[in-house]
DNA sequence: TTGTCAATCTGCAAAGAGTGCGAACTAACA
DNA sequence: TGTTAGTTCGCACTCTTTGCAGATTGACAA
């Protein structure tokens, strides 16, 4: 996603308004590596300005994904993920506190592929999910209180 | 997924009964290529089985899904998808229609992955999205009929 | 065959995640 | 400072799925 400033730039380029809304959610998304939803950053937007409303920030989060700086996760729990990160990536899912990571995959042209006769292919995404290594070492020590 | 007579021996020797509403859903899902949502079994049986209802089609396809007979998927649009293929495979999406296939995918364990450092991963799925042979057709005939 | 009882079925309410709409508001530019 | 198209916000509503509880019925034993 582009830089707050340069996201302004392009708005008035395209004839939309750079509201204080959307430059708080310029700034709360700028560089974000959490991949938060709608509801999360709603939560964070509130604390900075009082009143903001969650459609507004579904309506500027949409807007910048069809713009192309945000990317929409679906982690298949849930509320879907807004990812600033625009780079060719992967993720990962913590199945137990929902946490997501980025992870970065090579080699992927050389996977032997079949069923995909027929279609033409426009993306691939790999989710990986398992256990973050917090939520690991919080089931251990349950483990071990109980002896 | 189990036939539908093996699965009634599993079901009742877990203590769970065989109802005319199970049987016809065993019947529906087994070799059930076509990935349907609980919204399209929910129409299929009802032709069969005047009366059903949808509350009973997702409870039976919960109890096969947590028994690990059938596998869940999220395609990131709209329903979830049951799948009674259980084998190790991966999907495509045809992001006009909804038609979604299996893919087999061989060679992923030479992928170099970065990120996963901390997580203990139990599970990697990989989504195709493009455009089904079909939906590609008709795209292209409504282009040539608009000249 | 009949009785018993836990498991099941169904309908309906409700929750979670978004989206459509319109009246009130305001950024952008003249 | 005025004009106006673009925004914001609240609310109703859709869609998918789950919670609940009363009525029903398989499964097993007598
Ligand atoms: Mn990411
Ligand atoms: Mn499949
Ligand atoms: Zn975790
Ligand atoms: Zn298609």
């Amino acid at each position: 996603m582009k830089s707050p400033a340069e996201l302004t730039e392009t708005f008035r380029a395209n004839g939309l308004k750079v509201t204080p809304q959307r430059q708080l959610l310029f700034g709360l998304m700028h560089g974000n590596t959490v991949h938060p939803t709608a509801e999360a950053l709603f939560a964070e937007a509130s604390a900075r300005m009082p009143g903001i409303s969650l459609r507004t920030v579904y309506q500027t989060l949409t807007d910048l994904a069809s713009m192309g700086e945000l990317r929409l996760i679906d982690v298949g729990a849930g509320a879907t993920r807004f990812d600033p990160n625009t780079d060719d990536h992967h993720h990962v899912v913590c199945s137990s506190c929902g946490e997501v990571r980025d992870v970065y995959v090579a080699g992927s042209d050389r996977l032997k592929v079949d069923g995909l006769d027929g279609f033409r292919i426009e993306e691939a995404s790999i989710l990986f999910s398992g256990t973050c290594v917090t939520c690991a070492s919080e089931t251990v020590s349950r483990a071990s209180a109980r002896g």
